[in-house]
DNA sequence: GTCTATATAATGATAGAC
DNA sequence: GTCTATCATTATATAGAC
């Protein structure tokens, strides 16, 4: 491809060291040493650009929230980041680095992390409103609800990639995966898995009667 | 409640203070002297019995797939790891441990992990085969890749509790969380979230053209 | 800004008494 | 089986030269 200008500053350079070690191995298993050998420089320094092993963990978050909530992806999709990661998914070698980090602040619970996934949640909600609206998607019993559903199933292939690799024999989530999951996935979002309503009117009956009780 | 008879074995009060805590705050978050304060013993005697902290951290593996797969559990449900912790979360408090610590397996990827997850897939591919040969679920275009979906997303709720229980204002993953997922969850699954095949006939178009272009 | 050298604390693990 | 005492290693972070 084009040539890899080494125009990044030194401090970039660590935060970038920093972001591929924590994606890779988790903040706890990302020493201050491991990062300062893989940016080519001492331990001392990267101290002395970000305070501390934490004060670089709240730069690399703050770097790839920016990265997910950009105007500059904003023009290509809808600043949104679900089409934002779907994106990214769809050249996924190239995305690995943020992928892997991304994930990992879901599960690690970082402040940073929260916010983004209420962020994901609000928009999912909004679009589902919006698709109600407009007749392309199914009124919900509780939209907020089936809005955090939606999201956390959205986030699941990529929270589960080794699992889902190894359960298709692939390595890591290939374009191929992604190709792959697109049918089943959106089968299920049209048609639904059950084949009547019984499972579901069951339910009902039986959430019905609960409330019923508990009043 | 009961009295709590100290009848355990010292080695087996280790084992749930590593459970507990490997759970809370993960396998790196935990040392062996946290382990030890919490069972009341030296931390050598942690060291002594399990030989290393990831030996201590196999014991913990085996014991929660025991739990998972025991024949116990095999006589109250069909020795189905998703009603195993579907049965569990009825009960999230006192299952508060096994539920944190199986969570952890899946995203830690440890052996047992893997083979826990693979096993979640197999059943499920099972159940799905069985339900629509009675009738009672679709058939899928890719029944494998739509077991490991399903098994993915059956395991998010409790992967991302933190969140869960965020976005619906709870603390934790409540019995009227379960409950107030119930029925989006089953309307998806009966539905489906669109009220048309336009997306799923697209994708389907698109895909076939894909092929057609790459053979 | 970047380094070497080092302080300080915590870690997993061992030795050996009881 | 269980302890105290301790080792060796690694961790984050600092001091100060350049």
């Amino acid at each position: 491809m084009s040539i890899d200008l080494p125009e990044t500053s030194t401090r970039d350079r660590i935060r970038d060291a920093a972001l591929a070690l924590f994606g890779s191995r988790g903040y706890d298993g990302s020493s201050v040493r491991d990062i300062a050998e893989r940016a080519t420089v001492s331990p001392a320094l990267v101290i002395h650009h970000f305070g501390s092993k934490s004060g670089l963990r709240d730069a690399c978050d703050e770097w790839i929230v920016d990265e997910v909530l950009s105007p500059k992806e904003a023009l290509l999709s809808d600043n949104d980041m679900a089409s934002t990661i779907q994106r990214w998914l769809a050249d996924v070698d190239a995305n690995r680095t943020r992928l892997d980090y991304l994930a990992r602040m879901i599960t690690d619970g970082t402040p940073a992390g929260d916010r983004l996934f209420d962020d994901l949640v609000n928009r999912t909600e909004a679009g589902i409103a919006a698709g109600v609206d407009s007749g392309m998607l199914r009124s919900s019993s509780d939209p907020h609800m089936t809005a955090v559903i939606l999201a956390g199933y959205g986030l699941m292939p990529f929270l589960l990639e080794r699992h889902l690799s190894r359960a298709l024999g692939t390595c890591g989530i290939t374009p191929d995966v992604v190709r792959r999951m697109t049918l089943p996935t959106l089968e299920l979002y049209t048609h639904g898995l059950y084949s009547n309503t019984s499972v579901l009117d069951a339910a009902t009956t039986a959430l019905a009667r609960d409330e019923g009780i508990q009043e």
